[in-house]
RNA sequence: GGGCCGCUAGCUCAAUGGUUAGAGCAAGAGACUUUUAAUCUCUGGGUUCAGGGUUCGAGUCCCUGGCGGCCCA
């Protein structure tokens, strides 16, 4: 009896045990194989299902094939692959060896396949917007700007999809999403990427109210379905977006933290004295908008961990946004913030081309002042404008944000497959390389 | 941009400024023939990130650079 040889074959699926029988292969067989396969090989293997005294299924094998061999060293099947940058630069032998990082590539999928379907189930059509763009507009940041050769142009990678997707709607297709990448070129650290994946929608005849209840509806199904609860825990803390997620006033909680009445001090110079005499670095902040936002990040926005609505933002934020009927100072907007980070903007839509004209020059007014986190004046959507926007409510979700908190990865580097390294491989060549050939 | 930390075998890690830089896993050869990270014996495996400097002697100390991480701005 006896002489019995176990291995294990691995695929997305799982593990499944594998033994070599002596008594039914015969010693030479068994040794043969046993020799001829290593860790890492692709093997295919036919045989008979039975249970072990352990307890584990497990195939009998009476056929065995190698398929293809590996030509290099696994990392260590224990210890696993630990070194961070090795994890990126190869993120294949991170999946091959880590569990945690397989699965949690595949939660991201589930997550964008059920964000997916609850956008379709509710009317929304999803289109696709060019990535290439003249003009880089929908959003305060600084694009990438690449080299349009055909056209003779440069051009820059989107920032945001916001005035196209609005375009589309005055062409009366007016229920839409877009998922996909954004492109802003600035500093990266755990929770901003250059590269990064948006989600975007517009739905005509709703306000911010509607989609405040709607992307809450959201959520909340994705936990439900992708992960079966309406807690996680991230870094050790717990999230509860079952509970209900307080509205927080913009203003009011500035106030709370800071003493300073935003309904009060309304102009740059005041502003600046009093940031700065609470002790922080105004930095580059040349507009009232920047510095508020400034003393928002430094002051509310750490404090803010589970799911909340922060509401109400001052007008000067978003020349995009509509002002509230009752206080024109404020904008009809909110963010969903979680773990200090924003996860979703959304605001009912400022469809007055008039108006829209005016708040685009207020940017080019600060922009002379030196403001370069303005947004441009677009010709060709306030045209779009005059032609007839109906009313309407639009929404921003950070995708790959969502799913890091929604998969305890520390950073959103761990949510990407191939986040952007410096290149520093030996025998690794770019673009710009000889080799390079133009082949077609 | 600033500060701190790191980079040693395929992987995970050791190594007072002092012999020929080690171990476990992985790999190769052999033994054993069973369970479930790690049975035994033997073998091979290194531009210690790169380049300078100090020194009789540098993985270690100093300088410059590269790449990465964390924190700050």
């Amino acid at each position: 009896m006896g002489g019995l040889i176990f291995g294990h074959l691995q695929d997305r699926s799982g593990r499944v045990q594998i033994s070599l029988s002596r008594d039914e292969l015969g010693a030479e067989v068994v040794k043969e194989w046993s020799r001829a396969v290593k860790i890492g090989d692709f093997i295919g293997v036919a045989g008979s299902l039975y249970t072990t005294r352990r307890g584990e299924r497990t195939v009998a094998v009476s056929e065995l094939t190698v398929l293809n061999r590996t030509a290099r060293a696994l990392p260590d099947k224990w210890q696993g692959l630990s070194n961070v940058e090795a994890r990126y630069r190869r993120r294949y032998l991170d999946l091959l060896v880590n569990p945690e990082s397989r699965e949690r590539f595949q939660t991201r999928t589930k997550i964008i396949q059920k964000i997916r379907r609850f956008l379709d189930e509710n009317d929304f059509l999803e289109v696709e917007t060019p990535i290439l763009q003249e003009a880089a507009s929908g959003a305060a940041a600084r694009p990438f700007v690449t080299r349009h050769n055909a056209l003779g142009e440069d051009f820059y990678l989107r920032i945001s999809p916001e005035t196209l997707l609005k375009r589309v709607v005055v062409g009366s297709l007016d229920r839409v999403y877009e998922l996909g990448r954004n492109f802003r070129n600035e500093g990266m650290d755990s929770s901003h990427l250059q590269e990064f994946t948006m989600l975007e929608w517009y739905a005509a005849y709703w306000d911010y109210r509607d989609n405040m209840t709607f992307v809450r509806e959201l959520v909340l199904t994705v936990l439900d379905e992708v992960l079966g609860t309406r807690t996680v825990t991230y870094n050790g803390v717990k999230l509860d977006f079952g509970a209900d997620w307080p509205e927080l006033d913009y203003r009011t909680e500035v106030a709370r933290r800071t003493g300073i009445d935003l309904t009060v001090v309304r102009d740059l110079p005041t502003l600046r004295e009093r940031v700065v005499g609470l002790g922080l670095d105004v930095e580059n902040a040349v507009s009232y908008a920047g510095l508020v936002d400034l003393l928002y990040k430094k002051t509310v926005r750490p404090g803010l961990i589970q799911p909340c609505f922060l509401v109400h933002h001052p007008a000067e934020l978003v020349p995009l946004a509509r002002r509230s009927d009752s206080d024109p100072t404020r904008l009809d907007m909110f963010q969903v913030v979680v773990n200090g980070w924003e996860i979703v903007k959304a605001y009912s839509e400022l469809v007055d081309p008039v108006e829209q004209r005016l708040r685009l020059e207020e940017q080019a007014v600060l922009r002379e002042a030196g403001d370069d986190e303005t947004m441009m004046m677009e010709e060709d959507f306030i045209e779009a404008m005059e032609y007839g926007m109906p009313p309407m409510s639009g929404l921003g979700l950070g995708i790959d944000r969502f799913i890091a908190l929604l998969t305890d990865a520390p950073t959103l580097r761990d949510v990407v497959l191939f986040p952007a390294m410096r290149g520093a491989r030996k025998g690794q060549t770019g673009p710009n390389d000889e080799s390079d050939t133009d082949v077609d």
